[in-house]
DNA sequence: CGTATGGCTCCTC
DNA sequence: CGAGGAGCCATAC
């Protein structure tokens, strides 16, 4: 558990949100980059299994975003699922596609 | 403290 | 394979 790269201001930050909110977003940090992972995925890894909408929840509050890498999670419908980030969707999908990463992780 | 709201998912049809 | 409906979960008000 320390392979996110999140400046410590960030991190500091974070202090201020819902354990919850930081797992996730921790979460997202660790996944790989030009990888992806579904809101389910990351729910379960997180410890709270079936809270796959809370996770989105969570990924829309992200204040971090992109610094926080919330676009490499999708939806386990090999949809691209949403983005609240600077941009929107269109955003997430440019992001995935510099990564060269596939919806399906 | 009860209601409303989502970046979801699964099960049927 | 796509549309529809019903659960599930944490947060914001």
């Amino acid at each position: 558990m320390k392979a996110h790269r999140l400046p410590q201001s960030i991190l500091r930050r974070m202090a201020a949100y819902t354990e919850f909110q930081r797992k996730v977003w921790l979460c997202c940090a660790q996944i790989p980059r030009g990888s992806t992972m579904t809101y389910g995925e990351v729910a379960r890894k997180i410890g709270h299994p079936g809270a796959a909408r809370a996770v989105g929840t969570a990924l829309s509050k992200n204040p971090f975003a992109p610094t926080v890498p919330c676009h490499r999670v999708v939806a386990g419908s090999g949809k691209p699922g949403g983005y609240s980030g600077p941009g929107g969707i269109r955003k997430k999908l440019q992001l995935l596609k510099e990564e060269k990463a596939s919806l399906r992780g």
